[in-house]
DNA sequence: CTCGTAGTACGACACCTATCGTAGTACGAT
DNA sequence: ATCGTACTACGATAGGTGTCGTACTACGAG
């Protein structure tokens, strides 16, 4: 499989704001599809997650997280993969991540 | 001292959401707040903290940290007095608080 | 009572954001 | 080449947000 000619622009780790990843999990939407990648420990396509908004939108917030510098994206053929930025995350804002994610499991939907 | 007749309505523990207290959070202003208090450890006038911005934008960035569950005001004659809501936060979302504390301190302005 | 101080409601401005539908692009299978 | 699929840019709509200045309220000191 020849690699996809599309590319994707990801903030490199020392570009990744504090404001911009609180920003990005501060919508119930992102907030799902964090856990979802959380829960996967994989990468995802778009498709396999299931959100309760229109496609467009969807497109929205992976573009949010991704521009945010929480997930990173690539191309496989017409899918586009997620998986979220553990380790540069952790790095930045240890423990942050995991008490997130922690915290949506806690919380009542 | 006999205690001010203003009252401030602030949200329940119960009613406190990670999304509410992301948003508030996902602003440099408020962040600077947020640090101020937590550095402090005690109840802290709005006059204490010098914000970059108009005394009207910082009574706005309050409110929102007031009404998103993230701080305590009272008042105190002509002053008002702010502190974290440290135990609600740290029992509904463990760690949450300290990692983006001490990410605010990590991070360069 | 007056005065100084802390803080604010209001309206305005400029910009941002979540939502969607539509028409479109890129890709792989055939 | 066509076709089905995944995904998206664009424009539109509706609402939200950060900023400020102004005129105001509440309070305590004197």
């Amino acid at each position: 499989m020849r690699m996809s000619t599309r590319l994707l622009e990801h903030p490199s780790a020392e570009d990744i704001r504090l404001e911009s990843v609180l920003h990005a999990l501060a919508d119930p939407m992102r907030l799902a599809i964090v856990r979802f990648l959380a829960e996967s420990d994989r990468e995802v396509g778009c498709s396999e997650i299931e959100l309760a908004v229109s496609k467009s939108t969807g497109t929205h917030h992976f573009r949010v997280l991704r521009e945010a510098g929480v997930i990173n994206q690539c191309y496989r053929g017409t899918a586009k993969l997620n998986a979220l930025r553990r380790a540069d995350l952790d790095a930045l804002f240890p423990g942050l991540l995991d008490s997130i994610i922690a915290a949506t499991t806690r919380q009542a939907p």
